[in-house]
DNA sequence: TAAAATATGTTGGAAATCCAACAAAAAGAG
DNA sequence: CTCTTTTTGTTGGATTTCCAACATATTTTA
């Protein structure tokens, strides 16, 4: 099965001697989405977590207007759906769509009832990783809250795009939107933000054709 | 010692049977901060995850122009740094900054090493308990999205005054920020978000005294 | 209590964003 | 290739935010 030779690379199988057992124990479902396919309806509360094998998953926020907010990104590896497990008191209309044409497994049987249960090993094992993966999906939920607290969209764009070359490790890069989608994760007016795309290209900041940028700006930090 | 019998009441250390061995397997280390002091410096590295005992912890990021961003707002029982622990390229200017007079215990030796290495119960059992506590902070950075990607500073007040009434479970509560704070959580102006509260005021949509509101709108879900 | 310091509210002009409508360029379909 | 559809860029006016300056109210300090 090839499912478990790409699980293998993922952190939250780290170590795993045995995946297919695993699988088996945590009730593992994949299923694949088409492009704009929903994976959770908005307002739906997921009973499992899901993992990106493939593709890209967007955690959306559709306004009342129908303007939408991507309020998070999941690429191959990352997990989703987990706080709701938790605890079922999701605030507002939240849903999962496929970015692109997407693999999904779902784990159901991930959690430990009782302290005192006798799991198997692995089941430990997945929760040190699944530990990992929390803390590296808040440190992207924080950059994201870094880039939304800036003031102007000048401002949002370049701190997005200093992180995106910073994750890329090089000043030329390809950003996983379209004008569109990354107006709708900045929470900007695209028309604008393409207009000050353009100002920033003038300006000598930046340049980009389509979705590949090159920065011409600071290292690390840029405020 | 009474710093015991605090602990014992977060998730942290839920079903923990003895709590001061773990503490000294933790390396724990408590200490207390004046409102407004530094806990950890912008930039720098904590090598050890922090629990607030009592008070308040503000994530912050200040401006190249001084201007604060409260990133996020850590309370009684919840874990903060966890993530620089795992990774170290915390991307921009980040520091932590009591609220309020506020005590916080460190703890450094709560992570793993190897995964043979024979550890106490104690471990596993703050383990899963810190994944739970990481779970819900995710919620609580997700909500804060929420309320940023607000396009207008009056549907950013919406958003988290109704936020705040469902977390205090009464249409009347008290939020923990002044005006200041409150702005620079939301990232916006503050006199132009005192004069927003006006205008909500004048338009019946909420009430309020100082840090006393009363909001007069939609139940759970509010756009 | 009086004075000082801090917090909150108000206002108007400058700057930035949003919005709608349209132009230009690129990608896809037949 | 041409036509259609989608994506991206441009522009101008309405709206909103920012910013600075000041008025009022509350709290703190002497």
């Amino acid at each position: 099965m090839n499912l478990v030779h790409q699980l293998q690379k993922f952190d939250l199988f780290a170590g795993a001697d045995n995946i297919e057992h695993m699988l088996g124990c945590l009730q593992a479902k994949s299923r694949e989405y088409a492009a704009d396919e929903y994976i959770v309806q908005p307002g739906e509360i997921p009973s499992s977590i899901g993992v990106v094998v493939s593709g890209t998953v967007w955690m959306v926020r559709d306004d009342y207007r129908g303007v939408r907010n991507i309020l998070e990104v999941y690429r191959e590896g990352m997990v989703f759906g987990e706080s709701a497990v938790f605890r079922s008191d999701m605030s507002s209309e939240i849903g999962y769509v496929a970015g692109e044409k997407t693999v999904v497994v779902f784990l159901a049987g991930w959690r430990i009832s009782s302290p005192c249960a006798k799991v198997c090993a692995c089941h430990q094992h997945l929760i040190e990783n699944l530990l990992t993966v929390l803390a590296n999906k808040n440190m992207g939920l924080t950059r994201k809250i870094e880039h939304l607290s800036c003031r102007t969209t000048r401002e949002k764009l370049l701190s997005y795009l200093n992180e995106q070359a910073n994750l890329a490790g090089t000043r030329i890069f390809t950003i996983p939107f379209d004008r569109q989608e990354l107006a709708d994760y900045l929470s900007v007016d695209r028309s604008a933000m393409s207009a000050e795309l353009s100002r920033m290209k003038k300006d000598g900041l930046i340049d980009f054709d389509r979705s590949t940028f090159k920065i011409n700006f600071g290292g690390k930090h840029v405020h």
